[in-house]
DNA sequence: TGGGTGTTATACCCTGGAGGTATGGATGAC
DNA sequence: GTCATCCATACCTCCAGGGTATAACACCCA
């Protein structure tokens, strides 16, 4: 019927977060009493009851809930909105790509260069971020496209796959497990794992081999097994510096270990690991000319090494 | 800064797909001159021309083409979000799942057996829905899970996958690769295939078999190749009907191959066909406890199958 | 039990801005 | 040049969103 507006999203969200008319209209610098009138409108006009309140203490109804996850969604998608239209009208408007540091800076400098040839494309910014901000930047209007490497929180974007390579523990030499030629994830388990800073429990799922058929939704009870958590760690040089001095083990891209032969690092396969994959990423639903033709372009540049990588990993 | 209202993006969208003030404004059912005037303020908060105007005929400018596209994801996730409270209101609150009537139902069945002996659960309410609308239904909050098969336009969805099979090709018995013990996709090219209404250009591939690296966002030119399109069908009953009668070849999950035996039928490996995936779908973003538990409820169920078709797979 | 305090609801007022009408002014068609 | 079309401007109206004051209510504590 007749929709909601933003303001009252904003509104019922700094109500339900206080669970305080008062201080929630305080907050939204505005009187208590038109705060009251506007969620008593939102509810009319949804035919729901949002709070349950009495004098004395306010609470969320089961409807309030739903309306309180769902609101925060809405809330982003409409200020990405803005950001994307303002940046689109910037008066030298630019193409913003995020990666992270290392792996796919070579990468997309060949992407970016083959780009910038074709004819009538747009400037393109190279966005350096740090750890794994890149869906953000994309999900909240800042960048238009990422880099960025699985698993990331995918949610409000779209993506395609670029490279695969498998991935390869990283051992101390002298580590009993450099002994043997090929590994399985399973002998990771219970070994010290590299973190990286304000990781979910997906990545440290996927970093210390244990990914296969684990839902993030799901799990409402902590799942076994936690993983020893190591030291932390920001970048792969700080990881590999942390395994040569036998503090930990990891599971690194094939192509980082060729990149870094050491000889205090061993590196063995590990069958069954999940791969190593880099993704391109933009804001779900567009379609502009100028991302789609980037994301074409970076996906002709990888397919056939695409296609290597598979062979390698099957 | 200032958000972007509701109303306002309405109104734009109207102007952007009119091209025309008065038939926009008309189409609002308001007089032009606020239109005009709710347009220019758009514009002045955001700082950025959306439209390009004289008084003989209006264009979007590139801003204004990345606010079109945007500001319908944006109407589509608020009016989302009232339905989803609304439904979460409701007097007796239930969890609506839908699925696709066929190879879903006996898994679903088995799910929501399982899942109503929980405790504390709310009855669940299986909604069939026909070609492909799962997804459509569960974006726009309608529904709160579906079953579905990929390939889906994932959009504003998260989902994990249950279970997997490989695909078979279903050819008539007769026909000249029924000899051969095994194909693989390219064998299939260049003949019929049963083709499902209103399908989508990645469907067309997955069900071609020609679905392994091929982006959906990149193709700015149309794909080569396009597969012969046979007879539209609209569920697998007719599918076979139509393989039998020799009209047209198609790839289908090996359950359905299974469950299936028939004389004018051959049922043959396809050893690189993508498998045959179902997932299970919520609303992105939705982490409400019954969603939750069913998704779990539906993986542990799974878990097993999921592992010994891996097995399968690989 | 009665006052104090914090909190929401009600009553009432006020103002800004959304929307309407009338009309001007530009542009293309003929 | 004239006409039709369509956006912009000017000006008016009115209501909804916001403010202030205060009542009503629930809980705490003496």
């Amino acid at each position: 019927m007749d929709d909601l507006e933003v303001r009252e999203l904003r509104y019922f969200v700094a109500v339900a977060e206080e669970l305080n008319f008062s201080r929630a209209a305080q907050r939204l610098g505005m009187a208590q009493p038109p705060l009251s009138r506007a969620i008593r409108g939102l509810e009319r006009r949804l035919a729901v009851q949002l709070f349950e309140r009495n004098t004395r203490q306010v609470t969320l109804t089961a409807a309030g809930q739903t309306l309180l996850e769902q609101a925060a969604v809405a809330l982003d998608v409409v200020s990405a909105v803005a950001r994307r239209t303002r940046r689109a009208g910037a008066s030298t408007p630019s193409l913003v790509v995020t990666a992270k540091p290392g792996v796919t800076t070579g990468l997309l400098k060949r992407i970016v260069d083959s780009y910038t040839t074709l004819p009538a494309t747009p400037p393109v910014e190279i966005l350096v971020s740090g750890y794994r901000q890149q869906a953000d930047m994309v999900r909240d209007g800042r960048a238009d496209l990422a880099l960025l490497s699985s698993p990331y929180d995918r949610r409000g974007l779209e993506a395609e796959p670029l490279t695969t390579e498998p991935r390869v523990a990283a051992l101390p030499s002298d580590h009993e497990l450099a002994q043997r030629g090929a590994l399985r994830c399973q002998d990771l388990q219970g070994l010290p794992i590299p973190q990286w800073p304000e990781s979910s429990p997906a990545e440290r799922r996927y970093w210390s081999g244990r990914d296969r058929s684990w839902s993030e939704i799901g799990s409402v009870t902590p799942e076994p097994a936690e993983p020893v958590s190591g030291p932390v760690v920001s970048d792969s040089a700080q990881l590999l510096e942390v395994v040569g001095l036998g503090q930990a083990v990891a599971l690194i891209p094939s192509s980082v270990a060729r990149c870094n032969p050491r000889p205090d690092i061993a590196y063995r396969p590990v069958s069954d690991a999940s791969p190593y994959t880099t993704e391109i990423a933009w804001p779900e639903g567009s379609r502009a000319q100028p991302i789609a033709l980037f994301v074409r372009t970076a996906i002709n540049l990888t397919a056939d090494e695409l296609d290597r990588d598979y062979a390698d990993v099957s």
